[in-house]
Order: C-alpha cells, then structure tokens, then sequence
DNA sequence: ATGAAAGCGCTAACAA
DNA sequence: TTGTTAGCGCTTTCAT
C-alpha cells in the first residue's frame, strides 16, 4: 500500500539543448553563464529554457562542482528570539552572496547537534555556522574541518579549536551590568542562569562560553566594587520555566535575599518577574534587576526593564560575511570577533542608600 | 583570489567496495540493506564501512532514487514565537519517520517565499509546508504539485487549492474572545491587527485566512451581542513598532476609545500594552484586553494577559505527520484539520457596569 | 547471491 | 565558439 507520488521528471538541461538544437555542454554554458557562447546561440537556449519553464536541478549541479551554495546553520534554540535575530542576520548577508540557507535546531543537545551536522554535511553544505551547545565537545567540529569544510562560531566558543568565532564580548558587558547596580548602591547581588553549576567547582566553567564570560565579568565587577564575595550569588540551573521558579522563589523568598539580579537572559529575566510577582516583590522597589540581551517585552512592561542589548543582528551577519569570506580564501588569518554590547537603561533598577556610588558611577561612564 | 579549500574527497561507496573486496552494487546492497547479501558479504562490507569511517553521500542517493528524505518548511516569520513552536512540531514529528526539515523564512514577502520555494524544490525536497504570505496567489504552490510533491498549508489557507491544510479554527476562537469581553460588559471594542484594510472594503478579506477568519468570529460575535457595529472596529495596518504606537496612540488617545481591545497576535498585544502606557491608561482598568497566542510573557506582566491559546505545537506535528502520511499515499483524500483554540482566563479584563452580562456568559461556558 | 553497466542532471576538460 | 566525453556517488535493472 505504497502509492508514491510519481515525481513528475521535469525540463533538464538536455531537453533546452534539444529544443534549442544545439549540446548539452553549449546550452550549459549559456544557462550557467560561464565559458563563450555566441550571442545568437545564447538567446536560442535562454528561449528554449524560457519556453520550457526549465527549472536548473540545484542537486545535479552540486554534485558536479561539489559546491552548493548553501550554508548550514545549527542554533541551541531556534524558539529563542535571540537565535531567531542572528539567524535572520546569517540568511540576509548570506543571500547578498548567493547562498541559501539550511537551519537546524539542536535544542542544546549535543547528539542532535551532531545528528544535524551529519545530516548537512551530507547534503553538501558549503560551510558551517554552528552555535556549539558544550564547549568541550569538539570531535564533530574538527571533522567538519577535516573534510574541508569552513566552520564559524557563533555566539560560543569552543577553546583552542581553529576557527573563525565571532561572539559578544561578554565579560566586558557583564562588567558594565554589573557596575550598573553597584553604582546604584546594591550590594547584594545574585547572577541567574539555566546553566547548569560546572563540576570543577569553578563557576566560571560552564559549559556554554557565553554564559561563563558573563560570569567572569559579574565576579570580577563584584569584587572591584567591594562587594562581599558571599553577596555576589550565582545561580545555577534555571532550565526549565517550573526550575526557574522553584529556584527563584526560593532565592527571593530566603532570608539572604539578594537586592538586585543579573538574569543571564531575557527568557531568566521573564522568569524573575513572574517570580517576583509571586512572591509579592515589587521591581524595583523591592528588587531590580538587569537583563542581557534587549527582547521586546522589556521595553513594553512596567517597568520597562534595564538591559544590555547585545548585537544580535550583527552577530548573524559577521558570521556570515566571515564564513563567505573564508569560502573564498581558504588561507585568510584566523579571526576571533567580539562585538560589543551596549546598556539600555530603562526603569528596573532602584537606587539603593549609600555612599560612594557617585565615584562608581563614574567608573561606569568609562566603559559606555 | 580564489584559493577555495580542497574540499577533500571523502570516502565513497567504492572505496567500500574495494575495501570489502566486492562490488560497488554489493557494496550498496549491504549498506543500504536492501536487495539480498550473505550474511558473511554484509558483515564485510560493514566491517570495512565502519573502519574507513564511510558517510553515505545524500545527494548522490537522492539523485538516484528521487527521494532526498527532507521536508521543506516556509513560514513566514521566523522570529515570531508561533512559528518558532510550530516548527519546533514539525522537526519533532518529521524525525520520527526519518526526515531532515529544511527551514526557510519568507519575511511575510511573496517574493522571497517564491524563491525560497524554487530553491527547495531545486534541492529535492520530498515535500513541502507553508504558511503562505497571501491567500490569492497559488501560482507557485500550484507548480509545486505539478511538480509531483506533496503540499500542505499551514495556518493559513488558500481557498480553491486542492491541498491539504493544517490550521486553527479561528472564527470559533474569535467569537470566544470576543463573547470574553461582551460578557464582562464591554460594548466599545476594537480589533487590532497587522494586516492591511483589504481593498474590497469586505474586512474579513485580507490576505491572510488566518485573520479574516478570527475577524470573521468577531464581527459576529459582536453582533450577536447586539454591540453597535460602528462600536465593533477595526484597526488595520500595524505592521511595525512604529505604525502599531501610531496607530494605538491615535485611537486610545481619540474620544471613541475602546474599553477593550482584541489583539490579532501577541506581538501586537505586546504593543497595546506599551501603547497604553504612553498614553497613561491601565489594564484592565482603563482598557480591557484579549489576544491571540500564549506567548510566555503574557502570564508574567501585570496584570497577566487573558489569551485565546493556540495549539501550535499541535499545528506543526499535524502538518507534518499529514505531509508524510501524502508523501506515502499520494491518493489518501484532501482534508482540511481545523484545530481547536482554548482560552485562558487571567487578569486583564474588567468587568463594566451594564446588565445582561450574566447571560452572555452563558452563551460563553457552551462554547468553552 | 553477486557483478556489470546504465543512468540521475549537470559540469568541465579536452578536442575540434 | 561548439561538441564530445568522462565523471560526481549512488541505485537499480539485468545478467550471471
């Protein structure tokens, strides 16, 4: 009980060739645009083509010259605005170049992430733009490079592999979140993240890059800001919307309630209004709060919610742009990109009793 | 300056074969495990697949067999939660029976949606999903069945196609919406949505089926309620942040200003809110609201958004699991799946003064 | 059960 | 300038 469609064999490049009496390879080269054809011979093909509504087989060709023009894309979660912006940057400066693009989901789970890049590198894929979900896997990506095939990374790096990155600088941005509340006088800080809390005990040893960046800058802003180690909490896990409360709740709701959070992006930040208000806190008066990453309910809520907006858009297009850059010159130096994220300060974060935070403040204006 | 990379030549079915020391059909038999093989040729050929690490090349098998194994999938936006979870559905449901989902954004463009179609049916996709940026232009989809592979719509219909479609019951949930708001006394509402006033001067005809339909539910709805037509409006054209505010401020600053609003989408229900805060106004105080979709950041503003939720999930496992279940009988009957919304009640609807309410409401609880 | 050979649609040497 | 021919890697008759 298999009734397939039948496939309808469509116009080939054989059938104009015939229909425009001349070869194959002449009707080719008139089609493809390379090698010399006449002028009269061209236009008898392209009529030919034209009349016959031929359609060039993309898979033929690709097979032929071992070039697809495409470019695979694998995000950590392509539901995540901040992937679906980047990815929108990737196919815009992809298609200024010709190239298509093939987008897949590896939902943060490394064998889907290899499954997916099986799946493109045999379709034939030119390249590679990969948002790797562990930065301490990498046999899959040395084998992307191995056959030959470009790879960039994106948003994340993996340490010590030889490609091109392109990512937020991070550190710097989590610095400049976190001196947004020191200087506002909070000493009581609490950095939220889904990730999960690294087993070497190191906490900024997470297994995504751009989370552990973020933790380096929030620790490092802390302690320049004298705020007391124990006060400047991490916490780990927030994955899924049901963890998040639980944890959250039970952070705000605990005797050593932090004054301020840093959530480590807008989906955690979500979650810490919706937890605030479970808890009857108010933002800011109760707690303030600072995001990465600038969604579009952060400026539409009350109150609209400080942020540090990362280049997201741009993150998409320098990945592409370098990835194409590479496909034309396999040689090319190796680049590491850190873009820059910039604060939107907005209406979350309440200032706190205190001294000094004028010199803080200052201190902050330097890195704006 | 073209030092492209060697694009290394990777192992092939004959380096198998010689490696197993049989032929290149043996060989094929073997790995794609069809046809007959003794059971010591197959171990062999595995055996020496395995040890040269062999990837089979999906282009070369699907130009040989005519099947690539991928399903193709145009939304319209990429970047709007709805699609993303629909999408998400799809994979899902796709992996399952062994297809890969190749993924392509229109942007809303008719343009960009028929090139994005070209391309895949270039590439070889076994079939393909859309949600098509215009209900009255079908020439495209038409020549995708002409083609010989399978389509089906998503979310959105174009009347007239002889094709499968997967999409919600929008008038049934427009009616629930909007009998919400008449039942809680409003008698002043407003619909709001994206699409352009339809040329016609018949509202319920804009390009998108998804919308006339929920227009449709609502104008009936309203009327059923004995509101004032020129009470029951509609807002049309609020494509970007820009024309939304514009449009927002216009009519909630005017001297009509609706008591409710019924949002098309939850973008727009993200921009009532930012709307009604620049013009000073409370939810649900000054201005009650509905919306389509259960966006994540509705329950966690205050006040939380009532919502008319969609199965989206549901949207994208159905259309996939109707477009594998064509793919493998091609005769199976057209059907068209409306699925069911169901609304959430939180808090952003305020009860007005008036009587009668009590037995609209009902009127409401049959339809729940 | 296995092998030889043709062919999917296109490109790219190489000849003419 | 144009045609001939040989692949790209795999599947699939048709023989053996």
């Amino acid at each position: 009980m298999d009734k397939r469609l039948p496939a309808q064999r469509s116009v080939t490049i054989t059938d104009v060739a015939r229909a425009a009496q001349v070869s194959k390879a002449t009707a080719a080269r008139a089609l493809g645009g390379y090698g010399t054809v006449s002028a009269a011979v061209r236009d008898r093909v392209l009529g030919a083509a034209q009349r016959l509504d031929y359609r060039p087989n993309a898979l033929a060709r690709t097979m032929a010259t071992g070039r697809s023009g495409t470019i695979g894309v694998i995000v950590g979660d392509i539901e995540n605005p901040f992937f679906g912006l980047a990815v929108r940057g990737i196919s815009d400066r992809a298609k200024q170049d010709g190239f298509d693009v093939l987008l897949a989901n590896s939902a943060e789970d490394l064998a889907t992430e290899q499954a997916a890049m099986a799946v493109m590198l045999s379709k034939g894929v030119d390249g590679l733009i990969v948002a790797p979900s562990q930065k301490a896997e990498r046999r899959h990506l040395d084998e992307v490079l191995a056959r030959g095939r470009p790879l960039v990374l994106l948003d994340r790096d993996v340490p010590g592999m030889p490609v091109d990155v392109v990512e937020v600088d991070g550190r710097s941005a989590a610095r400049l979140a976190t001196e947004l509340l020191t200087a506002a006088g909070h000493r009581r800080l609490c950095y939220v993240t889904a990730s999960l809390a690294p087993e070497s005990g190191d906490p900024t040893d997470v297994v995504l890059t751009s989370v552990g960046n973020r933790i380096s800058g929030y620790l490092e802003a802390a302690k320049a800001a004298a705020v007391e180690p124990c006060h400047a909490a991490i916490c780990f896990g927030a994955v899924t919307t049901q963890e998040a409360q639980d944890l959250l709740v039970a952070l705000l709701g605990g005797p050593q309630r932090p004054s301020a959070i840093l959530a480590s992006d807008s989906k955690i930040a979500l979650e810490v209004f919706r937890a605030s208000k479970a808890c009857g806190l108010t933002i800011p008066d109760d707690l303030s709060l600072v995001t990465f990453d600038d969604a579009d309910w952060t400026s539409a809520v009350d109150p609209a919610v400080t942020v540090i907006a990362q280049p997201t858009y741009a993150l998409g297009t320098a990945a592409a742009e370098t990835l194409i850059g590479r496909l034309n010159d396999a040689d090319r130096p190796i680049r590491r990109q850190q873009l820059k994220a910039s604060p939107i300060c907005r209406a979350s974060i309440k200032r706190v009793g205190g001294l000094g935070s004028s010199a803080v403040l200052e201190q902050v204006s330097d890195h704006v």
